[in-house]
DNA sequence: ACCTTTGTTAACTAAATGGTTAAACCAAAT
DNA sequence: ATTTGGTTTAACCATTTAGTTAACAAAGGT
């Protein structure tokens, strides 16, 4: 009767897993205000009350999901970015790294900024839990290249933000991707297969000198 | 009769322009599902059975509004890249105009691409109105550039999804980058004026040999 | 067996919300 | 002055929705 997803962990999913799912699953597709307590009940295929019984409010609830949508994806970028690979590995990896995340979980981008845009300020910076990734070193491995003469001269934060928005931006905008350019979701994902080396060598062809 | 909308700029707007500027307000912060007719009737500063008089349904309001909106940046790729620009001159005048008009309207990309996300697909071919934009011009230039040995092999696709996301996501991530850059939106605002030339200068060095 | 704790459900409540209606308002035409 | 037409409002209605409650079931310990 119950099919099972969770060959992985072993055990089947218990009643919080089943609603964290369902979750996922609803505030994805329509976000905080269009999702319904009752759509995600339905999805998890258990009574309304229950979900009040493990998460108090919808609030909660959302919060919930939205922390650990967020947590995966934005920490990580400082997680790359601050380790010890070359400027250049580092450069490779966080594309390729970034896509690969992305398309095992896109929907998480548009869901995470979409809802960061409506919250307060405040709200996100709890979310770096309270210290905000530190970029230093990476942004210093970058000016010490262009110091040794490797690389022209860039701005780095124009530079994040160009890495940032090859990497994500098509799957914050895959529906209108896929008119322009007339292909399905199928095709879509090749896409990104390719773009994982394509957005690398754009980004280091770009800044070398 | 109708009111007549032709000399908008110098007579002061009638109730159907009132409506549509605090619909804009509300629709960019909150989107669909979060607006409240009642918010679009405060902010209109008018009853809200007035609404429902201009436009009849709520639906009807957004979907004015969404229509406009994407009406102003989606078919704006197709008028650059159509033109009969030189491939250089296009690319420079694509990122600074796009961006321009990114910094005139910082909410219009993050509210179009997150209620694309939640349209069915049929409904985003509407909006291009039957007829997709046509990339053909700029595509066979590129060609032409790469076959002239001016520019290295990449794919058109990838280039496309380059620009557009280099020029648009900063919009659509400020609060997460106002964080992540310890930055105000003064200062935001002011990267992005930067942003012109640093994008162009990006993708041109990127891609030529 | 008996009681306690935890998990689950159907039925309900209170508030919010999109939409309607009938009356009031007001400018222009008669 | 009165009529007439579109415009605007307050009050209202029906539905939806987050959240509650009380009863019930299932373990679990004694």
């Amino acid at each position: 009767m119950d099919n099972n997803l969770a060959e992985s962990t072993q055990t089947e999913p218990g009643t919080e897993q089943k609603i964290m799912m369902a979750a996922r699953k609803v505030f994805f597709q329509k976000g905080m205000d269009g999702a319904r307590m009752q759509d995600i009940a339905n999805e998890a295929g258990m009574n309304k009350a229950l979900l009040h019984y493990y998460f108090r409010t919808k609030e909660q609830l959302f919060e919930t999901i939205f922390q650990e949508s967020a947590g995966r994806f934005i920490p990580r970028v400082k997680q790359i970015l601050a380790s010890d690979d070359s400027f250049y590995v580092k450069i490779d990896r966080f594309c390729t790294e970034y896509i690969t995340m992305a398309m095992a979980n896109p929907f998480i981008p548009m869901f995470v900024l979409s809802e960061a845009n409506k919250q307060s300020d405040s709200f996100l910076q709890k979310l770096f839990g309270g210290a905000a990734p530190d970029l230093s070193v990476f942004k210093k491995q970058l000016e010490d290249e262009i110091k040794a003469g490797q690389v022209r001269p860039i701005s780095f934060e124009q530079l994040l933000m160009h890495m940032l928005g090859i990497c994500i931006f098509p799957f914050l905008s895959r529906p209108i991707l896929n008119t322009l350019l007339h292909i399905d979701n199928e095709q879509f994902m090749q896409l990104m297969q390719e773009r994982k080396q394509a957005a690398t060598d754009f980004i280091l062809h770009a800044i070398r000198k």
